[in-house]
RNA sequence: CGGCCGUUAGCUCAGCUGGUAGAGCAGUUGGCUUUUAACCAAUUUGUCGAAGGUUCAAAUCCUUCACGGCCGACCA
């Protein structure tokens, strides 16, 4: 099948500006080499280096050294016979006395802002305490055909942002900051995470039976096999496979894939962290948390206090929160987290603790309080058991106060499909997860290894699908047998790596830490 | 999927209770030539998101649609 509508070219948006430009590009094209595109310029250093080295000599000092430096980058402003010419690593000035601004103007036309130009020359300060690339040679490398936004203002139109990452990489330093940061943010949790033996893996994105999370999978096809497939929902039951086959600690960081709405924690294709160390708990994974939280942060922040920010429409801030990762992460049971954050809570009267304590035995009781505080009920709310009113309720009244680093403990066997039930109370699993600023970052446990049981609780999901919940588990009857072959002890974890990065970077919404969102497409 | 808000020049934005489109930046031309949002003078730029409607007259009022933002819903 092909698609016309997306391969034919479209009248691109020309203006008077571009058409300025592509004047200026045909008298490049026949007054310099390689058809005015060359690609023999030998940059050999980056602004940062430079100004690193000599931004505090003095004008006298770097007269004496006469050293020569040959830069590149983009023309970002021009300032009389000075360009500002932004690299990889930060800016440096080039400077361009009388006659090549003459020279440059009879053979280019004249430079724009946005050009990408190579300069080699001596360094110098200027009057005002500015390095800058004195231009004895200089080579238009990349004629840029369109305006730049504006100097000052610069962009800030978030569609623009979004659609065009590129130009906002250009003009705004906060984005290539956060995207730099979220680099350093998955390298630290690699380093972390191999110097403890794990392992890195990569499993199938493509699957037959999507599993390892409750949710509405993305669907395709197989031309070969003639077989519907599905994107993963996540990696889980594979890595579970392979700690099946003997490796003890592996970790996975890619895409997963969710058929479900878009908002500002939600992205279609997100990539998380998964991993699973055979002979641990979830204790051990609430620890190995705080202290893989801790490193990164001092790593790439250089402290484990993280600062939020709220802003107000003006961009003003409103008001700041602290995140001391150094401390101990609070550690609460779900029905203790209602209790106490339930009591700001308008139904707070209808919150027992015996009932919240005891669901199986009162369900009535603990279905009018659901109702009682705003959980709504669905079609899908007829199978919905003792466990799943608890959960409800929790993130009703609960979930979105937990603003400091909490780890939530203790929740049902019903809403925990994959989760090891805990020895002393069988109603509940050994699972966690954890939330910082209200948003859900982590979820772990021990994992359920009783091939049994597991069977039974794919049972209930295929149940829960037939009965309208288009989000419950397949079964999957190859996992069935991979615990039947022996699954050790086990405890897991999968993190939200783009929530963790907006953490780190102080980002309100989840389409400013991915690179390139999704978005409607553009009316024509 | 629902509520509210937005969409005007390449960018950032004005444009009032309807009277026929503006500023700054950048662009063009010239000047200046160690500037820092460089400066000085002159000057160009528009399908006012799209389509209907009301009106003598619509960027402005009404309707529908598109896209975006925020908040809900679903979820991670």
């Amino acid at each position: 099948m092909t698609d016309k509508a997306n391969n034919t070219p479209v009248a691109q948006d020309e203006n008077k500006l571009i058409a300025e430009r592509r004047v200026k590009l045909e008298k490049i094209r026949s007054n310099c080499s390689a058809n005015g595109f060359p690609n023999d310029f030998n940059r050999e250093h980056l602004a940062a280096d430079i100004q690193a080295e000599h931004g505090e000599k003095t004008k006298e000092e770097l007269e004496e050294l006469q050293v020569t430096y040959a830069i590149a980058g983009r023309v970002m402003a021009k300032r009389g016979p000075f360009l500002v010419i932004q690299d990889s690593s930060g800016r440096i000035q080039g400077y361009a006395e009388k006659t090549v601004q003459k020279e440059i103007r009879a053979k280019w036309g004249s430079l724009d802002i946005g050009d990408i130009i190579g300069i080699k020359g001596i360094l110098h300060k200027s009057g005002k305490g500015d390095l800058y690339v004195n231009m004895d040679e200089y080579s238009l490398l990349t004629k840029s055909l369109r305006p730049l936004p504006e100097k000052f203002h610069g962009l800030s139109d978030q569609e623009t942002k979004y659609r065009q990452r590129y130009v906002d990489l250009i003009i705004n330093e906060e984005t290539r900051n956060t995207f730099k940061m979220r680099s350093k943010i998955v390298a630290g949790i690699r380093n972390f995470l191999t110097q403890r033996d794990f392992m890195e893996v990569e499993t199938p994105m493509l699957q037959i039976i999507p599993g390892g999370a409750t949710a509405k999978p993305f669907m395709t096809h197989h031309n070969t096999f003639d077989l519907d497939m599905y994107l993963r929902i996540a990696p889980e039951l594979n890595l579970k496979r392979l700690v099946v086959g003997g490796f003890d600690r592996v970790f996975e960081i890619n895409r997963s894939f969710r058929n479900e709405g878009i908002s500002t924690r939600h992205n279609p294709e997100f990539t998380m962290i998964e991993f699973y160390q055979a002979y641990a708990d979830f204790n051990d994974m609430m620890n190995l948390t705080e202290e893989m939280l801790r490193t990164i942060a001092q790593d790439v922040l250089g402290t484990t206090t993280i600062r939020n920010t709220v802003k107000n429409a003006d961009g003003e801030v409103v008001e700041e929160k602290f995140y001391d990762l150094g401390k101990p992460f609070v550690r609460l049971s779900m029905v203790d987290a209602i209790l106490q954050y339930g009591k700001e809570h308008r139904a707070a009267a209808h919150l027992d603790e015996a009932v919240l304590r005891d669901p199986e035995n009162n369900f009535d009781a603990i279905k009018a309080m659901a109702k009682a505080v705003g959980v709504k009920e669905s079609s899908a709310s007829k199978v919905w058991g003792p466990g799943k009113y608890i959960c409800e309720i929790f993130e009703e009244v609960a979930e979105h106060l937990l603003d400091q680093p909490t780890f939530i403990t203790e929740y049902p066997w019903e809403v925990s499909p994959l989760a090891r039930r805990n020895d002393e109370n069988s109603f509940i699993t050994d699972r966690f997860e954890f939330f910082v600023g209200g948003r859900e970052l982590a979820n772990g446990f021990s994992e359920l290894n009783d091939a049994e049981d597991q069977a039974e609780r794919f049972q209930k999901q295929v149940a829960e699908k037939d009965a309208g919940d288009d989000e419950a588990m397949h079964y999957d009857a190859d996992y069935i047998t991979a615990l039947e072959y022996g699954l050790p002890p086990t405890a897991g974890e999968g993190i939200g790596i783009d929530r963790l990065v907006m953490l780190f970077t102080d980002s309100p919404t989840i389409k400013d830490v991915i690179l390139f969102p999704h978005m409607r497409p553009e009316a024509e």
